[in-house]
DNA sequence: GTCTATATAGTGATAGAC
DNA sequence: GTCTATCACTATATAGAC
């Protein structure tokens, strides 16, 4: 069914533009653009711009799901797992660089004008947080498994910030080794006391 | 002069409530209203957005310069500054909790809208990094004094963002006891090696 | 210095032809 | 399912009276 591509195509375009210059800053005109359709066809497939940021985040838990899954999938420890989601710093540099970490910056912008789907953004966040805290629980941190995983997530977000702010890759990758020399330990020592 | 009062006044709402809704959701007439003045009035002390934008980054800059001050005129040693600076996340929770952190969300949105004024407001942010060199260069960690500072700077955003998002002291609390407990073990590390 | 009135452009949203 | 035309509203910004 051609109308589900044409769904399909705004929320992908939306996403984008979310991303690249925020919710608030997004118009229909600028999405309707992306798509090359007009902006009276776009409210055949969504009624009001609350509607499209929802199906914009159901769209990126979907994606962060499939990500995680795929990793859950690998071959190798806990350990190694949590270091694919450290990298992402490094993987996503120059967007990271030039729009801020996608998550948090939604989440934040969200928060701050108290809109109705902060708490649906938020739970991109409380995915990566249960996920990371499955990985620490694997890994042997019984009773600092969710610490840990905030730990991580607050320092992802920390690093995607200040990566915006003053576009220094050396910083990036000087925290990553930081921070998996970090894990490198809490894995070490967790064996250790089984 | 009463001219320059209200203009103070403008800048003063105007910083208030960039900080609680964002630069970009922010209309003239909001701050009118806060101000209790009229919209044509407003034109008076300010031509254009970017101009009380502008006003509001440097009142901002010069707050915090103070601030600063303050702390290296208490008498104690760069290690306790540095507490200071980290303990903001405590003194302000409940606002960053509601808002996130003023410097770090306003250079997010601004970046994010490629604004002129973004590395304006960025300087801000490099005002703490090079305030926070320069009390670990003293503390007598020559070569990692600017590692260390955009380390320090990295982890409050990242614990403001994710107290923003989950609204949880105690997460916010267990990062400070850590934090500190990384600054205690690089002083002494510097300390020990004089 | 402050006000009211207004110009202009853009916003989210609707109606109805094809 | 897609379009054009249009609505009501709000935004930044200006002009001119007081």
């Amino acid at each position: 069914m051609p109308g589900k591509e044409t769904r399909r195509l705004i929320v992908e375009a939306a996403d984008e533009l979310f991303y690249e210059r925020g919710f608030g800053e997004t118009s229909f005109a600028d999405i309707a653009a992306a798509v090359k359709i007009s902006r009276g066809n776009f409210y055949y497939h969504f009624k009001t711009k609350d509607e499209i940021l929802e199906a914009v985040i159901e769209k990126r838990l979907l994606d962060r799901i499939a990500m995680l899954e795929r990793w859950d999938e690998i071959r190798g420890s806990p350990e190694d797992r949590i270091v694919c989601f450290i990298k992402i710093v490094i993987t996503n540099q120059t967007k990271i660089m030039a729009y801020g970490c996608p998550v948090g910056t939604l989440t934040a912008e969200l928060a701050k004008i108290d809109h109705p789907a902060s708490s649906r953004a938020n739970e991109i966040m409380a995915l990566f947080r249960d996920w990371l805290t499955r990985q620490f629980e694997v890994l042997g941190c019984k009773d600092k498994a969710e610490d840990h995983a905030l730990h991580v997530l607050s320092w992802s977000q920390g690093v995607a910030t200040l990566a915006q702010a003053f576009k220094d890759e050396a910083f990036v990758t000087r925290e990553v080794e930081n921070i998996v020399a970090w894990l490198d330990l809490n894995a070490r020592l967790a064996t250790s006391s089984r």
